[in-house]
DNA sequence: CTGTTAGCGCGTTCAC
DNA sequence: GTGAACGCGCTAACAG
């Protein structure tokens, strides 16, 4: 049952022909009398004859596959990123091959070995939370494997990157609050040691210092374990003198967590308090009330990465750069 | 820059030894001197050198390439089933290249072309929603790939399938709600085209006669666009003098909305009335109440299938079989 | 233990 | 216009 692909050998058999005529007449290549190359054509057909790809791939040193790493597949945006690659690449001839490092730097370095090994034309990646050695990837580069970062990138390595300005994002989700009139906003922070919420978090601050509004540290809640902790947290912040009357959250998960107690707690969201999250999560259009929040470019950076890639890719000396994307306000009724 | 890969022939030339003793010599067969072995591996190490997989698969005649073919990743269920596919895939030693149909019959049959010109090892896919033909499935099947259908499957093709009972998760639904004391349980229904819309349809109507409860046709609601007629179709629910007492809804979308309307029309959930959704959507955590629904196994679909389809193309003669998985109750708020 | 030969399916000279 | 020969990087069979 095993290997009943035909090959070029097969039809030239079958057609009295040799091997480099077929494969001249099928790909259309160089003069070929009009009726072999019917011949050929037809018989083709006939056989269902599909080219070998790997074959071809050795010859012509590329393989048309783009290398994916990512740390999650199971998740909106990254599933969002996916698609716009997949769109990309498609039409540019590409396949995409992905893996998940499932937020492993020892799995991502073997989803990178496998790419190199199945010789990739080129990776696109997004690091995972523990990686922070350039090493890998300057090995890949010096291979010839052009890498692109998207979402989370190496600061210490030279390559295109497409990222998203959480900074931004921030900003304009409390530039909105304090638009709507509101004026003591706290912020449900994440880990200090996570750069995309280090930026949220300065996208507060410079949105509050820009509109000349005080900047009160109590206000801010570093959360490792909000889903645990949430109830201490938002209790502790409403029990000071100076009560805030808007929260911006991280994450639309910790603002939703946030929404449930304060309705607990006798607040009504939003008159009594504002409340804006950050994602566009599924879940954040259907919590009541419905939550403003942050719509992330996932389709955008999948489609700009990928794009770029392919640009180095198809001409190495592409210089690298460097784009960041930014979010959209989506304005529903928890503000 | 480009084809910096380091071959057998380098190392071999370095070493002054043969390729194939080189070959040898990094895949540990056969006997080797450990000394020249030793000597093999330190410099394939310091050369970094990475088998290539593309010539490997060329005399192999396997590429251990995984094709999977599915209508749209950007969603929890295919995402989930995905991740299940990649484990097993990994423990394997294969890959996994996936393609979207986009839910079109055009599309999935370039991404099958795809993927018999890559001469992927075999093929997972869940077919779009208007794909009919098995033609091209058999063509594939007759070129020595096997396939193996998952979630949806194409009636007249044989060959291996696992999907998921929906009449039976339909029917753990209902017997909850019946469980509970409801016994004017209506229904929201899917398209009478889609066969997991009538599926749960039967699911439903069979627990009702399990438990001798009568069946009122006017409790049925087929809906296309549950999303814009939903008012008009609920009101009329409850214009009835036989209104229900609960609502079990193909959905979790359709149950959202449910629980909207009614709240709007004043009825309580679940004291006046209870719902019951489908597919354990994110969002169906997040509303109020939470929504009881039923856990569809998609991660155990996928790691079943690929274990299958794996077991396809390691022995030959491994006959089809057609699994069926049970989705899971997940009991919460709203019932 | 190691080298030589052949061949996987295809593209690319170089002849005729 | 067409064919023969060679090579892509690797494995396998056969010698020594």
């Amino acid at each position: 049952m095993l290997n009943k692909q035909v090959t070029l050998k097969d039809l030239a058999r079958k057609l009295r022909l040799s091997v480099s005529t077929v494969s001249r007449a099928l790909r259309n290549v160089q003069d070929i009398s009009p009726e072999t190359k019917k011949q050929v054509l037809a018989l083709a057909e006939e056989l269902n004859y599909e080219p070998n790809f790997i074959a071809k791939s050795l010859v012509n040193k590329n393989t048309k596959v783009i290398g994916v790493v990512l740390p999650v597949i199971a998740s909106r945006y990254f599933a969002n990123a996916l698609s716009g690659m997949m769109e990309v690449a498609d039409s540019k001839g590409y396949h995409i091959m992905f893996c998940q490092s499932d937020e492993s730097f020892e799995k991502e370095e073997l989803c990178i070995k496998k790419l190199v090994s199945i010789r990739a034309d080129g990776i696109l990646i997004s690091v995972s939370k523990d990686t922070t050695n350039a090493e890998l990837f300057l090995k890949v580069q010096q291979k010839g494997i052009p890498i692109v970062f998207f979402d989370r990138a190496l600061e210490n390595v030279a390559a295109t990157k497409v990222t998203v300005n959480q900074h931004h994002g921030a900003y304009l989700a409390v530039e909105h609050l304090i638009a709507r009139g509101y004026k003591r906003i706290a912020h449900i922070a994440g880990p200090k040691h996570l750069s995309i919420a280090v930026e949220r978090l300065n996208g507060y601050l410079d949105a509050l210092s820009k509109f000349n509004l005080p900047i009160n540290e109590d206000h801010i809640l570093y959360c490792e374990d909000f889903e645990n902790d949430a109830q201490e947290k938002i209790e502790q912040l409403f029990n000071m003198e100076d009560k805030p009357d808007a929260i911006f959250a991280v994450n639309d998960a910790s603002a939703i967590i946030c929404i449930r107690y304060l309705e607990k707690l006798g607040y009504k969201v939003p008159k009594d308090i504002a409340v804006v999250g950050y994602n566009n999560d599924p879940t954040s259009e259907v919590v009541s009330p419905a939550l403003t929040t942050i719509q992330q470019p996932s389709y955008e950076v999948g489609k700009l990465a990928t794009q770029l890639l392919i640009d180095e890719i198809e001409d190495e000396l592409t210089p690298f750069v460097e784009k960041v994307l930014a979010g959209e306000l989506i304005i529903r009724s928890s503000s």
